[in-house]
DNA sequence: AAAGTCAGTATCTTTTAGGATACTTTTAGA
DNA sequence: TCTAAAAGTATCCTAAAAGATACTGACTTT
């Protein structure tokens, strides 16, 4: 495989660990791939998240469309998060991951 | 599904993202996918990372045991860094993680 | 009608990642 | 023998990520 091939395959990972990185956007995304989900029940899940970063968190995800943000219409405290068919691509993705922490995290982080 | 099998699955989504997040992490992982390789010739490949992260990173790869740095007998600058098996392990997963950038990339970043 | 829940905002502060730049020591090559 | 490359270290600095804490306005439930 010729070298610059190569460069682009680096990017292409800088630039989905970029999107999926951080602390909690792999942890959202994976909590949507079960169902839909309300900004509280999201909270709730990620644990120690705060409102001001779940908000973010969800704001760079809908710009990148990877989410959807669906607040109904007359109920402006009913807001569901969930995936876009792009956001559902990354199913598999987020199941390896699952599956190689499974098996390789404890032996890692002693 | 219950719900603290949930929760466990999305701290191995964050902890493995700890491990390959990052600006660097993982495409240092994926460019040792490739073959074993020595410090500069990582340093060329990863285009504008200074010497300084990457001596960093490579040192955090180290400690969590999926790389080894070898130092040959003697040769002070002769070093090179390789794969643990629990590295390897890791090629599916990069892989998959490649494959998904080269298909969805271009359309998130716009 | 009061209390609670939902979906956030607003500030402020701390922590961490990572860049810029210059320098060093050991070894290899011309 | 002089020069260059390899493999880093050492300082300093900035920007971004994320936590802490308090607050708000709309709606629901009792």
């Amino acid at each position: 495989m010729k070298n610059k091939q190569k460069q682009v395959q680096l990017r292409d990972v800088q630039d989905v660990i970029e999107i999926i990185g951080g602390r909690w956007r792999g942890a959202i995304l994976a909590s949507l791939c079960d169902r839909q989900k309300r900004f509280n029940e999201l909270k709730r899940d990620l644990g120690d998240i705060t409102p001001r970063t779940l908000t973010k968190e969800l704001k760079y995800l809908e710009v990148n469309k990877l989410i959807i943000r669906n607040a109904e219409e007359g109920a402006s405290n009913a807001v569901t998060y969930r995936l876009t068919e792009h956001g559902e691509s990354l199913e598999p993705l987020i199941g390896a991951i699952v599956t190689w922490g499974q098996k390789h995290r404890k032996m890692i982080l002693s």
